[in-house]
DNA sequence: GCCGTTTTCGGCCCGACTGTTTTCAGTCG
């Protein structure tokens, strides 16, 4: 069972209590459980793979202690949670999906169960259009129209998008900010600023001089698709994508705190909120105050200085041990865009790929990089023009050519061969000898049954010639699912042959996602960050790469694209003899 | 129900905005 399925247990007892309120505590046992919720979603491990281990603990996870160890027991063993199945005698479990409109909350939907019998999503749309809402208590006409319009946005889709497209929309209102009258500064916060896959609001913040005009203006040179609220320092709109953006004014002395704010994550900010609170100090997003005097507001160096910390990179702020780890001085030495010096996937002209093996080297060249892998398509991949082993052979000829025609950077002959369904692989090893690099990927029958994906992983890596294990789960971004295989098993395999897993950069992949890249770095594996570039441009994907291993916690010693490129090629899998 | 520089009991982050409220509850982040 994957933690996912666990949380989603955790988060509807959240709301169950919270909408029964049927015990003493329930506010407190709420955010508890969701609390645990987050942490487990987002823990680096299968829980399952913990409970097994005799020598783990579940209570080690932030937020679990021992009731919720138990629990998770229980629903590993069971796939249910007794005591939730019984408080769905008192409520319909599909009340709970009430919560997913904005402006529906816990009390909301027990009032509409209450009053009117309302049990599941259609049936609120059916009473709001039947304008039997308005005659609740608090409720009018325009509560209905909010509810109506938030159904038909929910219906829309998840309200997520990719960490890509939400850079370019954060970067175009930026630089339509920045024209404004009075703009200084504009700083995008919020989870784009910590990096993650996907983003669902975009947080900007404003710094200038008169920024009470601001909101007109915006409002009127640029009408979104809809005006969510609109106050004295924050405006909130949807761009007719669905994307919300909510772009709030600041005074300059409490920039610091209204960005650790706004950048989250919520977890992270009310951890350091109660380590405020123990020093008798205050924390809001105005800054850090004991009593009314403000001790530190301006900068987050500032504020986390105060605290008793060093400043955290936003990539690790998701409450997973980063401030115990700041507090012992004990931050990983994160891997940075500028440490990279090389990109070891790409394709050229030769299969799939826009450009020819001299243009992608001249490109990345240009980058400062020491050196590229061309890794084109071995044949199964017929879709992306895969070379046969002729073709094969003519592409290292080509690889070897371009090496004289571009100077000043090591090219290699590379292939990212397919793992075919029995886990051996689309060259003969006589091939796979010929190249400098082989990467492995799989690229067709990933549905398969999970020990079936395990043993068919497991197989491809006992190759002595694999050597980086590409986009290893798969998955693409908000579309399609990892494949399912026992990732601690692949990982152990990994790092006894010496075989390198990649994080594949490209932004409609992440994978190795956060999640698994910290993985990898508690295990102290090395990684790879490579872009899988179809073209030059796509070598700017780079970032999105590096952001995902920062995440995982991945350090720059770890990351074997920031060697030199004799280094580079010592830290791999020694070949056969 | 969790957790600990207030440590095994007694707390538990803080503030803005909306809607409908003339002083606040609910929701959201």
């Amino acid at each position: 069972m994957e933690n996912h399925q666990i949380a989603a247990v955790f988060e509807e007892f959240a709301s169950v209590l919270r909408i029964l309120q049927d015990d003493s505590k329930w506010q407190f046992k709420a955010v508890a459980y969701e609390r645990a919720k987050r942490s487990i979603e987002s823990y680096s491990e299968r829980l399952e793979d913990i409970a097994r281990d005799p020598n783990r603990k579940l209570t080690d996870i932030p937020g679990v202690g021992t009731d919720f160890a138990a629990k998770i027991v229980e629903i590993l063993q069971t796939g249910k949670l007794q005591v939730l199945e019984e408080k769905f005698t008192k409520l319909p479990r599909s009340l709970l999906d009430l919560l997913y409109i904005p402006t529906v909350g816990p009390q909301k939907a027990r009032l509409f169960y209450e009053k009117l019998g309302i049990k599941t999503l259609d049936e609120l749309e059916d009473a709001a259009r039947g304008q039997r809402l308005r005659e609740l208590a608090g409720m009018s006409a325009k509560s209905e129209e909010n509810i109506l319009r938030a159904i038909e946005g929910f219906k829309k889709g998840t309200g997520r998008f990719r960490l890509d497209t939400a850079y370019e929309v954060a970067e175009q209102l930026s630089q339509y900010l920045l024209q404004l009258p009075g703009v200084e500064k504009v700083t995008p916060a919020g989870s784009l600023r910590r990096g993650r896959e996907t983003v669902g609001d975009l947080d900007l913040l404003v710094t200038g001089k008169n920024l009470e005009k601001l909101a007109d203006q915006l409002l009127k040179r640029a009408p979104p698709a809809e005006v969510l609220a609109r106050g004295a320092d924050k405006v909130s709109f949807k761009l007719p994508t669905g994307m919300q953006v909510d772009v709030r004014m600041l005074p300059p002395e409490s920039f610091g705190a209204a960005l650790m704010y706004f950048t989250g994550s919520k977890e992270h900010n009310v951890a350091l909120r109660a380590r405020a609170q123990r020093q008798g100090l205050k924390l809001s997003e105005y800054g850090l105050f004991r009593g009314e005097e403000i001790v530190a507001g301006r900068t987050e160096e500032e504020v986390y200085q105060v605290l008793g910390l060093p400043w955290i990179p936003p990539e690790l702020r998701e409450s997973m041990g980063e401030i115990e780890a700041a507090e012992a001085g004990r931050l990983p030495d994160l891997v940075d865009l500028p440490d990279i010096c090389g990109d070891l996937q790409m394709h050229t002209t030769a299969s799939d790929g826009k450009k020819s093996v001299e243009e992608m080297a001249g490109a990345a060249k240009e980058l400062g990089y020491k050196y590229i892998l061309i890794t084109d398509h071995s044949k199964a991949v017929t879709i992306a023009n895969g070379l046969d082993e002729a073709r094969a052979r003519e592409n290292i000829k080509t690889i070897h050519a371009a090496r004289k025609k571009v100077k000043g950077i090591e090219i290699w002959a590379g292939a990212e061969v397919d793992i075919l369904g029995d886990g051996t692989l689309d060259y003969p090893d006589d091939l796979l000898a010929e190249f400098d690099i082989v990467l492995a990927s799989v690229h067709s029958r990933m549905t398969q049954p999970f020990d079936e994906m395990t043993s068919r992983l497991l197989k491809a890596l006992e190759n002595p010639y694999v050597r980086i294990l590409g986009h290893p789960t798969g998955r693409y971004i908000l579309r399609r699912d990892p494949m399912q295989f026992d990732v601690e098993a692949v990982f152990k395999s990994a790092k006894k042959h010496g075989v390198i897993m990649e994080v594949n950069a490209s932004p409609e992949r992440l994978d190795l996602s956060d999640r698994h890249a910290r993985l990898a770095h508690d295990q102290g594996m090395k990684i790879v960050i490579s872009t899988d570039a179809h073209q030059p441009k796509h070598f700017q994907f780079m970032r999105y790469g590096v952001i995902t291993a920062r995440r995982g916690w991945t350090e720059k010693k770890d990351v074997i694209n920031t060697y030199p490129p004799a280094k580079l090629l010592e830290s791999l899998r020694p070949l056969p003899k």
